[in-house]
RNA sequence: GGAGCAUUAACUCAGCUGGCAGAGUGUCAUCUUGACGUGGUGAAAGUCACAGGUUCGAGUCCUGUAUGCUCCA
């Protein structure tokens, strides 16, 4: 857009602009935030996105939701620092570096512990980079220069001190335990990260002989090839059809072994038949039942998920071969008794969907308990604040519940364990720094434990890790605790819940006061976008086409936290449709008629509303319109309603503005009265070009084009004050005037409209109004002229003289006569009128019910009694109206 | 088996502390009025899922039912 030579483009091209701006604000380091002593804090760490990621939906709408706050608080005058950074997404990662290994025909161990990271870190290097590129075409406004990794120098030490604490307070500890076994990444995974699926199945009904006996038992189990670990059969202690077999023992089949039957209350009696197998190394409750009976524990699956020695003729077989076979065996035995379909839910890793299998390893796990306690009390006592406050409950029913956290992960890329054992006695020891010395045998030889930690123990340092955790570092006591953070409900428990209780922990303070959870983008279907699925759309694509403030306003709009919304292009349109109309308003204003004659003088100090002459009521209206817009959008800022914000300054924007204003405003800038000009546009300018402030965290590209063309203060709209309501600009009078102006000029344009008279075609106006309000109208013959089509206006107070042959219609505070006989349908009008009576007597009846109701008067709040009056009242008054007006009619007819 | 959410115009969704049901898109009609056709003007379109309850007053609060989605076990 250029002033100078009034050569304005009449579409906008984002294209043209965002980079460049982008660019500018990084020259300027508006981003950069210190902390500052005279200002109030205000901190977001961002959720880092995965190193193997590519900008995919969820995050656009993440990050558009942050960089809202992040803007609308530093225009505040806050200390404003936004965080970002990268998660190194262990698994993921490693799958990645596998896979491109895989290609060049190598496996992990062909190329070493040292040369797979050297590849992952290449491969970081390379890739890692490239999410960050694509936050920045969003428009976020990160503090680059702060921008960390999970996997850096610091986040690492963070990592180690937190591990060890931990370790020398007895909540880490190693042990064997069931664990989730993923055969496909071939590493062990938390609870969190097994997804339960429900799946066809079958369960197989097995029987058991009895030793001594001719008695058989009969067990149903969906996972016969378990059978080869079983220790026990169980029945529950009450149950009267099993009595007689508790204590006696049973051969497993195929596995000839002997294994006693136990009575345990974890058996369901109605469940099957009331009896179950017992496999303590391969289920999670029959672990429990095992240790509860001194069972063994016999593993018979390997952690490729092929069967074990253990599992004798079927060693070598995948489990699921093993099945088929030991299903044909026993039915070749006699032992199988029925086969029914079932349908359960089976557990699957979330990174590759293999299906988990639970198995007995030695690991290192958190113990939860004493770490959940006061998690639990944080969210209680309300020190943080989940938006919406629903997921306060999910949050609570995980907390209550939780088991202990399995950490480690056989896996290469991650943090390594800092647990080291002697070569020589194979002491543990944990420690910040690889042992010199062995305190129980002397040696001075230690190996590394070979795993590395779960990604998420990394993440949950991320609030206080960034910024500079375990330093005690000036932006530590001056950002932490943080104040907000924004995520997806669905890493609520990966992430936010293992936050809280770290930091809790560590720093002994929350690590954000409020959790503003959003909802998931799905498809237009109202699917959820995957990649399986290839029903995702790639946000570039839609910058590329409508340009990032679209996209996000488009995000916003009509959104409301915890709720999932569906993606249409129709409204990133609307949105890009919007931004051309602010475009065009704005462009409208500086090729004002005069423009390129040194008339934009009068456009200077837009902080203020200073109109160079007496403003007319339209300008004292918009002016009050847009102080209430101030103080409503700054209230639903506050309370995290965005989408409400937005579609206000949307609204006004739009309607208000433009179809209103802007309008109203013309016949004056076309005049010749050069005050009255400038009145006018200084009220354009300030209006317009402070709303772009309201506007700017939404859409901070367009806003910042615009603004650095309307004559401002300052280098930059996303440095420039957040508008505070002016109560003195506040003018109700003027809006409640404005309205009745309004009224009637929507009234004309509808009768016009009814019937159908040309745009071209201007007719005579006449208004009966009360005496009081006679100037009021007076004034607006203008607008009426501009707006409403009359070729002239005639105010009276009086109904003498007023032609009966004519299209009539009455609002509040006019009756509207507009002479056009020959127009009239009579059979038309009749019915419209009878419409409105009907309509009205609606409304007086609805009213009248009201005030008649005692129990209204008395109880309703006083202000809520008078506006029913007030309404009352008027509708008695225009029902009069619309009623003279029909008989009007009548006597025209004959 | 437990829990949460949703149900409002043809479609997608807003609707804050209960006080005259809204938007976008779509539909219909109309307009090349000197910012914008990515536009203007006007119109049609709703038993706020159902059944109870609380209240002077319920889309909004409570209870239950139905349907769909999600989470946990």
């Amino acid at each position: 857009m250029d002033r100078q030579t009034g050569n304005i483009a009449k579409t906008y091209d984002p294209g043209q602009v965002e980079d460049r701006i982008y660019q500018e604000w990084m020259k300027k380091g508006y981003f950069h935030a210190e902390p500052d002593q005279n200002k109030k804090p205000f901190c977001i760490v961002i959720p880092p996105p995965n190193i193997t990621g590519q900008l995919h939906m969820g995050h656009a709408l993440d990050n558009t939701w942050q960089d809202i706050l992040i803007r609308w608080k530093r225009m505040q005058g806050y200390s404003t620092l936004w965080v970002p950074g990268t998660d190194h997404a262990s698994i993921a990662t490693e799958a990645k570096i596998v896979a491109k290994l895989a290609e060049e025909g190598l496996t992990k161990n062909d190329v070493g512990r040292d040369g797979f990271l050297k590849r992952a870190w290449e491969w970081k290097d390379q890739y890692g980079g490239r999410i960050v590129d694509q936050l920045k075409k969003l428009g976020s406004s990160c503090d680059w220069s702060r921008e960390r990794f999970t996997l850096d120098e610091g986040c690492s030490k963070a990592v180690i001190e937190v591990f060890v604490r931990l370790y020398e307070k007895g909540l880490i500890y190693q042990g064997n335990r069931i664990i989730n076994w993923c055969p496909q990444c071939k590493t062990a995974l938390s609870d969190a990260e097994v997804e339960y699926k429900e799946k066809q199945g079958w369960f197989w009904y097995i029987a058991y002989p009895i030793k001594g006996s001719e008695e058989k038992v009969i067990l149903a189990t969906t996972r016969p090839e378990t059978m080869l670990g079983d220790t026990a059969v169980a029945v529950h202690p009450e149950d009267k059809r099993y009595q007689h077999l508790i204590g006696k023992t049973v051969l497993l089949p195929l596995a000839n072994r002997e294994i006693p039957i136990i009575a345990d209350t974890y058996v369901d009696r109605d469940f099957g038949t009331g009896v179950v197998k017992i496999t303590p190394a391969h289920d999670p409750n029959d672990f429990e039942v095992g240790l509860r009976h001194q069972l063994p524990q016999i593993r018979v699956i390997n952690d490729d998920g092929t069967m074990n020695a253990e599992a004798g003729q079927y060693e070598g077989m995948d489990r699921y071969e093993a099945r088929k076979a030991i299903v044909e065996d026993l039915k070749k035995l006699g032992l199988m008794v029925k086969i029914e379909e079932h349908t359960h839910n089976v557990g699957e890793c979330y990174r590759c969907s293999t299906t988990v299998e639970p198995i007995i390893s030695k690991q290192w796990f958190v113990k939860m308990k004493p770490l959940a306690e006061p998690a639990i009390e944080a969210v209680r006592s309300g020190q943080i604040r989940f938006v919406p406050d629903r997921f306060a409950k999910i949050y609570y029913n995980w907390m209550e519940n939780i088991k202990d956290w399995c950490i480690s992960r056989q896996l290469w890329w991650g943090h390594r364990i800092p647990a080291y054992y002697c070569e020589k006695c194979g002491a543990t020891v944990v420690a910040r720094e690889k042992p010199t010395h062995c305190s129980r045998c002397g040696n001075d030889q230690f190996r590394q434990d070979e795993d590395v930690l779960d990604t998420w123990f990394s993440s949950a340092l991320w609030p206080f890790s960034t910024l500079g955790w375990p330093e005690k570092t000036e932006e530590l006591s001056y950002y932490y605790p943080t104040n907000v953070l924004v995520t997806a409900y669905d890493i609520i428990f990966f992430w936010v819940a293992r936050m809280i209780f770290s930091g809790l922990e560590h720093t002994k303070e929350v690590p954000f006061r409020d959790v503003l959870i959003h909802g998931i983008v799905r498809d237009s279907q109202g699917t959820k976008m995957s990649k399986s699925l290839g029903n995702g759309i790639d946000p570039l694509e839609v910058i590329d086409q409508y340009g990032a403030d679209s996209l996000r306003m488009s995000l916003i709009l009509g959104n409301s936290p915890g709720n999932d919304m569906r993606f249409y292009y129709e409204k990133v349109e609307a949105s890009r449709n919007f931004a051309n109309k602010i475009w065009n308003a704005t462009r409208f204003i500086l090729m004002n008629p005069g423009e390129g004659q040194g008339q934009m003088r009068k456009m200077e100090s837009q902080n203020r509303w200073s109109p160079a002459g007496q403003p007319e009521i339209a300008d004292r209206w918009i002016v009050s319109r847009y102080n209430r817009l101030v103080g409503e959008v700054t209230e639903n800022l506050d309370k995290y309603e965005l989408g409400l914000a937005a579609q206000k300054i949307y609204d006004f924007i739009w309607s208000e503005f433009c179809d209103w204003y802007i309008e109203l405003v013309k016949p004056r800038l076309y005049g010749t009265e050069e005050e009255a000009r400038d009145t006018a546009l200084s009220t354009l300018t300030y209006v317009l070009s402070n709303t772009l402030k309201l506007l700017h965290p939404f859409m901070p590209f367009l806003t910042e084009e615009l603004w650095q063309h309307l004559p401002h203060e300052g280098e930059s709209i996303m440095t420039a004050s957040w508008p505070v309501q002016r109560q003195e600009e506040l003018n109700e009078d003027a809006e409640e005037e404005m309205q009745a102006v309004m009224d009637v000029i929507r009234a004309v344009r509808n009768i016009r409209a009814e019937k159908e008279v040309s745009p071209s075609r201007k007719t005579k106006l006449i208004l009966v109004v009360e005496p009081g309000n006679a100037a009021l109208f007076q004034n607006a013959e203008v607008y009426f002229e501009k707006l409403a089509g009359a070729s002239e206006v005639s105010i009276r107070t009086g109904k003498e003289g007023i032609p009966v042959n004519a299209a009539s219609v009455v609002t509040a505070k006019a009756q509207i006569t507009i002479p056009m006989a020959d127009l009239i349908d009579f059979e038309q009008e009749k019915k419209r009128l009878k419409k409105e009576k009907a309509n009205l007597e609606k409304e007086l009846a609805r009213a009248g019910a009201k005030l008649s109701n005692e129990g209204f008067i008395r109880k309703a709040p006083a202000a809520i009694v008078q506006a029913e009056r007030e309404k009352q009242e008027k509708y008695q008054v225009m029902l009069k109206h619309v009623l003279e007006q029909a008989a009007n009619l009548e006597q025209m007819e004959r």
